[in-house]
DNA sequence: CTTATTGCAAACGTTTTGCACGTTT
DNA sequence: AAACGTGCAAAACGTTTGCAATAAG
């Protein structure tokens, strides 16, 4: 059996790239190409992992005060990119999502309920049987999440001193 | 391999011993046995499936109007009861979260995203696999959740018409 | 010059909380 | 009588929306 593996967290394209990919989107849909919507890529860009649409509002607001971003538009711009398939989100509940750029494979999640920490990984087995399962009560799948939560090995080590 | 398979529904105890676990909880905790929490409690044993607490505060205002339920001790009891495992709760995001009787075993859902629709399944692969790759990241496993997200069968049909 | 986008503040839906009053023990 | 539970209304939380002003094409 395939053994499950952390999904790299290094972007895959470079920025260029994906600004242009962002750019051709925005024109074919008649959107327009602001200096908010590429501020909020180029963060997501260059900070890698988990955010909220706090955090990233926050992180913009104190790196490019003289933009005066709006909650708003990253909510707003945070849909966006995730329709377009260029970010992804992990749903906390009522705790609200985060978001990651997505240009990476689909993986599940596992997360620390102590730190916060999380963890991506990719399960061939899972994701068969999860067709399978689908296909058994006869639906049509469409998509699926799964999150494993538990404590991760730093949290142990702190638990034990 | 194990075939999955829909959790039955019916609830697995008779009424008057899920009470006493209810009473004995609340006296080792020196929380009080009142109408509303009876009253709660019944309401999900005799209706299965899957509730918001939004739902049951109406029904139990239109059932027993006298008691004059507020909706926060829906809330609170709901959350009494989760800690104590004896209803389970699955989160749908921003759209709050349904509560069962969990009187049953761990199961995962599968969701019609066109009628709302849950079943349930308990797969026993799927649970070995988590366990699994908990153990790969080092992870100490408290607990897992696994959504399904698809078009169910009747659905399906009337899309075809 | 047209249309989309923005920030703001208000509204939203769900959940939680403070508090005076009631009930259970 | 003491302690916990209650309803109510207000607050909190993450998110969405209406709108007039602004910026992009």
């Amino acid at each position: 059996m395939k053994k499950s593996q952390p999904v790299s967290t290094s972007p895959l394209i470079p920025y260029e790239a994906l600004l242009q990919q962002f750019k051709q989107l925005l024109r074919s849909n008649n959107l327009k190409f602001t200096k908010q919507r590429e501020t909020i890529l180029h963060a997501l860009y260059t900070h890698s992992g988990h955010f909220t649409p706090e955090e990233l509002y926050r992180f913009i607001k104190s790196e490019y005060p003289q933009l005066n971003t709006g909650i708003a538009t990253i909510y707003r711009t945070l849909s966006l990119l995730e329709n377009a398939g260029i970010v992804t989100s992990i749903s906390f509940g009522t705790q609200g999502k985060k978001y990651e750029l997505g240009v990476k494979a689909h993986h599940d999640h596992i997360i620390c309920t102590n730190c916060g920490k999380i963890l991506e990984f990719y399960d061939e087995a899972i994701e068969k049987r999860q067709e399978k399962i689908a296909k058994e009560f006869g639906f049509k799948m469409e998509d699926h999440s799964m999150k494993i939560f538990g404590i991760c090995p730093e949290c142990q080590k702190k638990e034990r001193e």
